[in-house]
DNA sequence: CCTATATTTCGCCACATGACGAAATATACC
DNA sequence: GGTATATTTCGTCATGTGGCGAAATATAGG
């Protein structure tokens, strides 16, 4: 279980690096999508349909950012978001998300069909 | 006193252009300084030692994003953080910065210092 | 009207970003 | 080893962004 320690306050800079890490539609898409299952990078690929290779970036961005965790298992790499011990700006920053977000706005209600798709398929690992 | 209606939920689009409107330092800056007074484009200019021109750009994508309401008084264009009805997006992103800005950063510190500067020679205008 | 000051708009430049495909790398399986 | 699949890295391209100064606009005050 890798949680992070908690932190008091962050840097202007860490506070910018954070909201530019979920100022792309893409990524908050899938910040979403990991609220509901943990996911690799291919079965997010099938999910926003966009390239590998973009989803892989945006998935740095916001492993940078400490938003997201990844984990390889086999030939996958899977996602999941962040845990953190105490409260953390990445953790209110996604509550923020979770609050706000529109869940029957078009986009993500394709985004929901396409993961249930997609989860049928490939079964979540739990654990491994 | 204009105050926005209470809204349930945004679109990714919104979220992502809210987050993209936070994810400047010089904007966080604004925001934060925001907090402590009702400021003019020539003060923040002065609070940030940026541009005129770079400021009200900047200022232009914050209101956009309804994270800081201007109005006109005289010459002067003054800022301050939006006020909202009811919750909003826009009001729990900057509780979120204010939650986590570190004020004892040196940027943040030498803001503060000028600000003091600032509103000791151009006092603040109390409504009008 | 003329001047001074505040602000915005515009054009420009350097640089960051998001998209892709191709190539490189890693791992499983035969 | 050889093949197939997953992922990352790299190069490229189009577009977005943040900075500035100059010019346009607005307002106050002689």
């Amino acid at each position: 279980m890798t949680k992070y320690t908690p932190i008091d306050r962050a840097s202007i800079e860490e506070l910018a690096l954070l909201s530019k890490a979920l100022s792309d539609e893409g990524r908050i898409r899938i910040l979403v999508a990991l609220g509901e299952a943990e996911l690799c990078v291919c079965q997010l690929t099938e999910l926003l349909e966009l390239a590998p290779s973009t989803v892989s970036k945006h998935l740095s961005v916001l492993r940078q950012a400490r938003l997201v965790q990844t984990r390889k298992k086999g030939r996958w790499v899977y996602a999941r978001r962040s845990s953190f011990a105490g409260g953390s700006p990445q953790e209110s920053l996604v509550a923020w998300v979770d609050r706000w977000v529109d869940g029957a706005e078009p986009t993500l209600r394709a985004d929901g069909c396409r993961l249930e798709s997609i989860l049928e398929r490939f079964p979540s690992p739990e654990e491994g």
